[in-house]
DNA sequence: TTTTTACTTTATAATTATTATAATATAAGA
DNA sequence: TCTTATATTATAATAATTATAAAGTAAAAA
């Protein structure tokens, strides 16, 4: 493991409720949407705490900021690596669990050394299906 | 072929110099950074022209708007199917041109209807590769 | 426990990116 | 050339995020 001392943070009301709120979320939501669920708690919640709050879960890797919709960070708790489905009507975000071993032949690789991929599934979700 | 007369767009300076300055750009630009360019030729550019210009080529297909910086669009003249590489160090992206015939079972589809993929390599190029 | 200190929260202002509005200008067809 | 529908522009409005500084508070030191 190479989880260290410094990987805590100093546990406020504020931060557990946001930590609360991402707890297993998989609907990768904005700090719009993370800020009108804890305000209904902490009705005193400022804007500014959560993007902080984001910024340290960030930096200390309990959460990643996606940049799936270009106008505003989304975020997602789950950091072990997955891919994506996105409705790209709605924007909704549906997390896939699976590995897809992509090997990109030497000749398209230039020079990079690759450690990762994420693949991003675009479609049309049931939802907005019924609409049309 | 689908295409139609009604791709075709009324063609006025401004838009001949937006077209000019996307063609056969692989910077993945801002609207920002096309407004830097065209205004230094057209200085009485507006930003609402670069943005409405954008959003005709994008509908008529001859643009596509990535995500891939939440906080602005970028876009792409490349509108054929194509992947990124991008290296976690310099946030550097290079294209992979190669198809990806991903195909996501059944199970895992959650019902929607799929109309394509992308995929992001991550890495590190080589310029970062030395600098350690 | 009390005091101290460094960090957190909050309200507010500032910044940045994008979209909306409406008057003026112009490309392209009649 | 004239007409008309569309494009451009300046400007204002909106939305998302970041910065600032005063006040509050968790946790460590005394």
């Amino acid at each position: 493991m190479d989880t260290k001392k410094k990987d805590s943070i100093k546990l406020t009301p504020q931060r557990i409720a946001i930590i609360e709120c991402l707890e297993g979320n998989t609907s990768h939501p904005s700090a719009a949407e993370i800020y009108s669920v804890v305000s209904e708690k902490y009705p005193t919640m400022s804007f500014a705490t959560v993007y902080n709050t984001l910024q340290t879960l960030r930096e200390k890797g309990r959460v990643i900021e996606l940049s799936i919709d270009s106008g505003k960070m989304r975020f997602d708790p789950n950091t072990k690596p997955h891919h994506h489905l996105i409705c790209v009507q709605c924007k909704n975000i549906t997390d896939v669990h699976r590995k897809f071993a992509l090997n990109l032949p030497e000749g398209e690789r230039c020079d990079y050394e690759i450690i990762g991929n994420h693949v991003d599934f675009y479609g049309i979700c049931p939802g907005c299906k019924k609409k049309k």
